[in-house]
DNA sequence: GGGGTCGATGGTAGCGGTATCACAACCGCA
DNA sequence: TGCGGTTGTGATACCGCTACCATCGACCCC
């Protein structure tokens, strides 16, 4: 069962090499009778179409990249496993390219691999999505590509993108609402832009519960679970503790609790914690987070068909926005009665 | 700057197209004078070859398979930033292949994947790294493999592994040396070979301090944190408790914690907990977990290293063990006085 | 009923490299 | 001086497929 190729197939099915060809790819045009007979050859001789032949040949790769430059595993996992999905489902491949550590050779490597594998297109997950001079170099060599999580910067690509702002203003109201008045919020990694759109949520949804934001004590988090530690002992020390502490992700939040324990300050009793982004983690530690639920599988999936139909020059939407849910845990609580 | 060829290299230092690609591939017997002047026109054209046409037209393709079908985000992140590595410094682009879900045709799937591509070698990940079919099927195929931590089946292909039962002993020694005498034990995934050798590990151990393996209590796990959760409630439950639990990954050692933690123990005064892996989630979690380090980024990276030997047809040798550590952390503790 | 259109198919020139062979220039040695 | 053997280089046939154009009968319209 040696590899065999379209001509052999054409061989064994009297017709030319070039029919093969429309039948694999799908052209109009074949007579049904013929197509049967050709796809009956295909099957039979098990025969694989060759990727590299094809696209040196065509201006098609059949191959996609994922760009990212995120330390978390949670997260990448869960956005290649996305990609991966749709890609498996549209014969597609995907070649996954992790940029971290890299400083300024970044768009270097990024144009050698696309010039190099013939890549059809690109998904660009954050932080990378909000870096101009990527995006502006895949944009001179004309390949298309998607943006999960951009900053507001116009460009016409399209995005897949969920409410960042507004879903921290729902996790904010619903510490309020268990009648927390003095909130620790953890800042996101600056780089990123939804950390300014969650911060801003925050701050928001005190106004509107006619809290003054300005009150309430910020710390600056990196996203990871140490910058956390780092962030919540700060919160924590004050004089004038918070009830509640809402991080901008769960890593950070992770950190907060762990602090927590340390200090022997009870959650949810002494101290509710909430995080954002719903990863595995959240479930993992004790108590179990009150996060908000991004989903990171539908959004790499859905920009990854979002990418194909551009490939295919279909009609795109500009922006897609995905539901984000609060998903209620055992990490916060109404605040303990203190008077 | 749009994409330039072979042609255009030649072309511009003056020499045939031949030559150039003698330099690109370091062969000899090209002046070093003419080397330079090529190689000064591929920076100057910023030439980038292709990769599709060499795959055509040589034997290599330049791309290796990572395979695997393991739901550990942090595992997979791992060893996949393992592989990506070794991979930059040589050149080789990673093709990913997660193979999860697949159920039947994944040996199908697998030879597909090997056939459209033209993969020049592949790394495989456990449990995969044990599955006899893939291993027939590749080996039907001629393709060079590399696998980490497989079963004990022998096979002429290179292995990298870890000595899984000499760790699971130190941790058990460790353990025991604490005073520990009744130590719970989970099991993992009946489908993994490690899950043998580390509880062979841990029955060695206790037989070599006097301490009867079968009083010990042992529940069955699968990896997986919820499966920690079942198998932690059932050895927290026995009349005769435990005061020490030693799981066959971390996933299930923060399960046991998580238990633990809602049945009010306190871990480690009244109760030690101890993982394996070294996962993020081990520094994570509160208390951090004592465990063992397996080193899964630099097993693939040396398997990846390995495959390309192999590929190269350097000598390789059979198998490699890499060094595995014990990590003490806080989780641990001597055993409460309670008589 | 002749030319135009369309449906179904085939022939063939590349795509950008590598492999095989050929060949000229140069070398040492008898 | 002439011979075989290197060494550096070039010409050219592919690799497996797609793009472009040609072909050829059937059908259609006025």
């Amino acid at each position: 069962m040696a590899r065999c190729t379209i001509t052999d197939v054409a061989a064994a099915s009297g017709v030319s090499i070039k029919t093969v060809s429309r039948v694999l790819n799908d052209e109009p045009s074949v007579r049904p009778e013929t197509r049967r007979r050709v796809r009956e050859a295909m099957t039979a001789m098990n025969y694989q179409p060759s990727l590299p032949a094809r696209s040196l040949a065509g201006r098609r790769s059949s191959l996609i990249a994922l760009l990212f430059e995120n330390p978390s595993a949670n997260y990448v996992f869960a956005v290649q496993s996305g990609a991966m999905a749709k890609c498996r489902e549209t014969q597609l491949r995907l070649l996954v390219q992790p940029l971290n550590d890299l400083g300024e050779p970044l768009i270097e490597e990024v144009l050698a691999m696309v010039d190099q594998t013939h890549i059809d297109g690109v998904v660009i997950t954050p932080p990378l999505s909000a870096n101009a001079e990527l995006i502006a170099a895949l944009d001179s060599r004309g390949l298309p590509f998607v943006r999960i999580a951009p900053d507001g910067t116009s460009h016409s690509s399209p995005i897949v993108e969920m409410d960042d702002e507004a879903a921290a203003h729902e996790m904010t109201s619903y510490l309020l609402a268990l009648g927390h008045r003095r909130i620790g919020f953890i800042k996101g990694h600056p780089g990123h832009h939804s950390s300014k759109l969650r911060l801003e949520g925050f701050q928001a949804a005190l106004a509107s519960w006619g809290v003054d934001p300005a009150e309430q004590p910020v710390e600056q988090g990196y996203n990871s679970f140490e910058s956390g530690l780092t962030a919540a002992r700060r919160l924590l020390a004050c004089t004038q503790r918070p009830t509640a502490i809402f991080a901008s992700n769960d890593d950070m939040a992770a950190g907060a609790i762990f602090v927590a324990h340390e200090f022997g300050i009870r959650v949810p009793d002494e101290l509710s914690v909430s995080g954002f982004d719903d990863t595995q983690l959240a479930s993992t530690i004790y108590p179990p987070l009150t996060t908000v639920h991004q989903p990171s599988y539908t959004m790499s999936y859905t920009a990854t068909g979002l990418l194909i139909d551009l490939i295919k020059r279909n009609a795109v939407p500009a922006s897609t926005q995905l539901a984000h849910n609060l998903v209620k845990r055992a990490s916060t609580a109404p605040p303990r009665r203190a008077n």
